[in-house]
DNA sequence: AAACTGACTAATA
DNA sequence: CTATTAGCCAGTT
């Protein structure tokens, strides 16, 4: 087991415990496991997941409360619809409201 | 080995 | 609000 698999696997199971319909920053999720400043991981890390995993993706945003932009601009298109669909409103500039939906880990 | 890229953040001006 | 800077590090070229 080499470090970067069990810091990507602790970042998935942080992920998983995200409730529906709310949802977490990069760096929140850096600093949830340990690492903090390793926002840029996070990102790396749901970025390397492979298509078929049980892991919410779509509730990890930007610190701006923004889908974050793609290689691929269809996934972000595909966030923002599975968001809606647990209830997340996005607002015109196409922005969360972090105050409102912002996972806070009890 | 070195340079470059990327689903980022926080501090500062 | 925007721009700049520095911090961080796995993969790819």
């Amino acid at each position: 087991m080499t470090e970067t698999e069990s810091r990507y696997k602790k970042i998935y199971k942080m992920v998983e415990q995200i409730p529906r319909g709310q949802v977490a920053t990069y760096g929140q999720i850096a600093r949830l496991v340990g690492l903090p400043r390793h926002a840029r991981m996070v990102g790396y890390a749901l970025h390397a997941l492979p298509n078929d995993n049980n892991v919410p993706w779509q509730r990890v945003v930007n610190a701006k409360g923004e889908v974050s932009p793609r290689a691929t601009p269809q996934y972000e298109d595909l966030q923002r619809h599975l968001l809606e669909c647990e209830g997340v409103v996005f607002s015109d500039a196409g922005r969360i409201s972090l105050k409102t939906y912002q996972w806070k880990r009890l």
